[in-house]
DNA sequence: TTAAACTTTCAGTAATTATTGAAAGTTTGT
DNA sequence: ACAAACTTTCAATAATTACTGAAAGTTTAA
């Protein structure tokens, strides 16, 4: 196999695999791009691979950056800036991890929360209360276990999950 | 606040939660509603709750029944289906972790293995094929976690949470 | 200060995905 | 065998989401 064969499959799956957990497809390709690259890459060169317009491009390589998974570079002598993506895959789960937390996880957190307080007493409201404080439960610790992966290096994560899967 | 109140916040949250992660809003909304139900219901009643067509509801339960969410109910003399969902979110968190592993997780996982037989010896092959091994070896811990998580009970994986949080 | 080199924005459009509703299909009781 | 009660399908349509490209904005070097 030609390693440009390689790069497209790999770029591919990653794609698809993007769109499949609802973050759009080019914003993954262009991830996939970078860390498949050795060199920073112009948004140009983004552009060409990719046959993708110039403020499509852009739009994306932005939103890579708030993710914290791709950084600007500047290269001596070049007025462009050049994006590179980080190759080190359990720092990327770590920066998903977060940012999904972040965006995600919380506002069940809270809804929860703010559920504890209905008044009402039949059976009905018992059993939904029952499922919500079970909710609560798992949510916390998902989120306590996300922190603590967060907060890692790789090298705590890589041994409590040899731990956890014995 | 009144548990109606109650149930459609959280089948709002759930709902949004859903379409964020590449499930579609109307079945998260169907499911929130299910989880919120102390009785089964029957199409004709969900339709009536979340204000959707006919074909729509029959879809997206049927989606339901295929992650093993939801679980047709007969109820004796009626001749209708009535559908509940499980209430265990241990259950249910299981349930999704095993339906998306093997839809998203094993592309990746088969990919990866393909592109082991790069035979260009560059510099920029060696990085990528590097990169790629580390993805492998990523996968492949997720995916055992994931099998362990899945087959476990509730109290294998909380024990193992415990300790992992410390 | 000017203009070239580059980046960002955004209104319009295209592509994708979800929903409707009516028609076709199925099952069950008589 | 019939028809009522129910479920499934699917072509048309609506809603959402992503993309384009040209124009506006910004930075830098001379």
């Amino acid at each position: 196999m030609q390693l440009d064969e390689a790069k497209n499959q790999f770029i591919q799956t990653w794609g698809a695999l993007g769109s499949s957990w609802g973050i759009n497809r080019t914003m993954s390709s262009i991830h996939a791009l970078l860390i498949a690259s050795k060199d920073p890459m112009s948004t140009e060169e983004i552009m060409a691979q990719l046959k993708i317009s110039r403020g499509n491009a852009n739009m994306n390589i932005r939103s890579l950056i708030d993710w914290g998974l791709v950084k600007k570079q500047f290269i001596a002598g070049e007025r462009k800036e050049y994006f590179a993506a980080g190759k080190d895959i359990w720092e990327i789960a770590r920066q998903i991890a977060k940012e999904r937390g972040k965006r995600e996880l919380e506002p069940v957190v809270n809804m929860v929360g703010e559920l504890q307080n209905v008044e009402d007493e039949s059976e009905d409201a018992q059993q939904f209360l029952e499922t919500m404080a079970s909710l609560q439960d798992f949510t916390s610790k998902v989120n306590g276990t996300l922190d603590k992966f967060i907060k890692s290096d790789k090298n705590w994560f890589y041994k409590s999950l040899m731990n956890l899967i014995k």
